[in-house]
RNA sequence: GGACAGGUGGCUGAGUGGUCAAAAGCAGCAGACUGUAAAUCUGCCGGCCCAUGUGGCCUACGGAGGUUCGAACCCUCCCCUGUCCA
């Protein structure tokens, strides 16, 4: 078991990108005490099973854990199925409407499967927190509120910031910290790793294991991460994100419109290079030896082959290529099939091929001169810029043959049957 | 329980009887420029119909009624949110 790197060779490594490492000596110390002992450290990792889909911004921490696994540590993935029924006070000062145990178990569900794209099947702890945490009595519970101070759970700032606006808090929220707190008790956790907002909570661990008469963890955060606009924290909500189960050229096409900016964020967070690596290529860039679009062509791939292998993610790459460099159409575009009738106005052969939402919306796209056909065929495309919605259009003249229509950076390819 | 303030398009937010499909900003979509970058600039941004016009119609300013030739705007009731008092 004496396989450890040296541990200032995995401090590097494991502390890349983290926003704080709490503390850091510890950490030295547990990473020693490891390699000499040939003990792994324990590292876990809680989420709550609320939303089913993960975006960029959940791996953040979970290539973290995979870093802490890939160094020879026990990842543990814990699902906090018991503690969701309660639901983080951060956040949205919404209360939570409480999850079902259906809901829970499907979400528990979903989320392996795509946690599993970063984390190494077999060598991964699964654990839900209901096991320890459902069977405690009230008794247990009241002992486990006993160890901390209503004062210190004010410091928190969401709490806090709540109490001066007057907004309410539910006495069962103060109770989140605490019994997740529990789970680093029962996991004898030596790391807890995630993300910033998170930090008070894992502080709260740290003190609560100690109470239990345990080394309290080391506690290690992430920085959000920057959506795709580069200004707010990536979410759902804001659209400014990009899923994990998201299609190929999807995924690929997002990641290239990011600032060039940011894609150095990206590539301290959502990438497994090391720091040292990271820099090297930013300094070529800056040299100006190596040029920003390919830096971010090789990020885009990266990721994506994380997720979709990298076959999947040459193949995206030369889509891109071929679509915006050369003007081309890439391999795989929509195809749909469009049955002829009667000639018809174009903007309403638009609207029925699903290009447009409405009418209205078709015929003012037409008329600012959004919208190019060209024939599958024409190899490069011949590209025509359609202007007038009122046109009629004769599909008829289409018969059997397949059309590309291009608005903006959609494509479709039609096929016309008679 | 009481006293105020307020609820407007995806969001923020102007508008207090006709000229309001509703200012402005953000977001979004498209175009120019590029490296599909970013930034910038331009246009669009409820829907349907007629076919191209300062065109017709429908839906829309929390909900339901009412006043009026005409209501986002005035009145009544209701619902919701916030502030202060108890």
């Amino acid at each position: 078991m004496a396989d450890f790197k040296p541990p200032l060779e995995q401090l590097a490594y494991l502390t890349k990108g983290a926003a704080e490492v709490i503390s850091q000596e510890e950490l030295n110390q547990k990473l020693a005490n490891s390699a000499q002992t040939g003990k792994p450290l324990r590292v876990y990792l809680g989420v709550d099973p609320t939303a089913p889909d993960l975006h960029l911004g959940h791996t953040v921490v979970l290539r973290k854990l995979k870093h802490f696994q890939d160094m020879g540590h026990t990842a543990i993935f814990l699902i906090g199925d018991f503690s969701a029924m309660i639901g983080d006070p951060t956040g949205q000062s919404e209360t939570r409407p409480p999850l079902s145990r259906e809901q829970v178990d499907a979400n528990a569900k979903t989320y392996l499967e795509q946690v599993y794209k970063i984390l190494d099947r077999e060598k991964t702890e699964v654990r839900y927190n209901s096991e320890w945490l459902g069977k405690m009595s009230s008794s247990d519970v009241v002992r486990l509120c006993g160890h901390y101070r209503l004062a210190r759970m004010l410091e928190r700032e969401d709490f806090r910031s709540r109490l001066d606006r007057n907004l309410p808090i539910a006495v069962h929220e103060l109770l989140y910290p605490l019994l997740t707190a529990y789970d680093a008790v029962a996991l004898r956790s030596d790391v807890e790793l995630g993300a910033t907002e998170q930090k008070f909570n894992l502080l709260v661990h740290r003190d609560i294991q100690r109470e239990y008469g345990l080394t309290s963890q080391v506690v290690l955060t992430m920085p959000i991460l920057v959506g795709l606009d580069g200004e707010r924290k990536m979410s759902k909500s804001l659209g400014n994100y990009v899923g994990i189960t998201e299609p190929v050229p999807e995924m690929f096409g997002k990641l290239m419109s990011i600032s060039d900016e940011l894609m150095w964020r990206y590539y301290t967070l959502l990438t497994d290079l090391t720091a040292a690596e990271v820099a090297e290529l930013k300094d070529s860039v800056v040299a100006g030896s190596t040029h920003p679009l390919e830096a971010k062509k090789a990020l885009a791939r990266r990721i994506v082959a994380d997720f979709h292998g990298a076959d999947a993610a040459l193949r995206a790459q030369k889509d891109f290529e071929a679509q915006f460099e050369d003007k081309g159409v890439p391999t795989e575009i929509p195809k749909v099939v469009h049955y002829i009738c009667e000639p018809e106005k174009f903007f309403r052969l638009l609207v029925k091929l699903n290009l447009f939402p409405s009418n209205a919306e078709a015929q003012r796209k037409i008329k600012e001169g959004a919208v190019y056909m060209s024939l599958r065929d024409s190899d490069p495309p011949r590209w025509e810029r359609k202007t007038n919605p009122l046109e009629e259009y004769n599909a008829l003249d289409y018969g059997g043959k397949d059309v590309i229509f291009r608005i903006g950076r959609r494509m479709v390819q039609v096929t016309f049957v008679l």
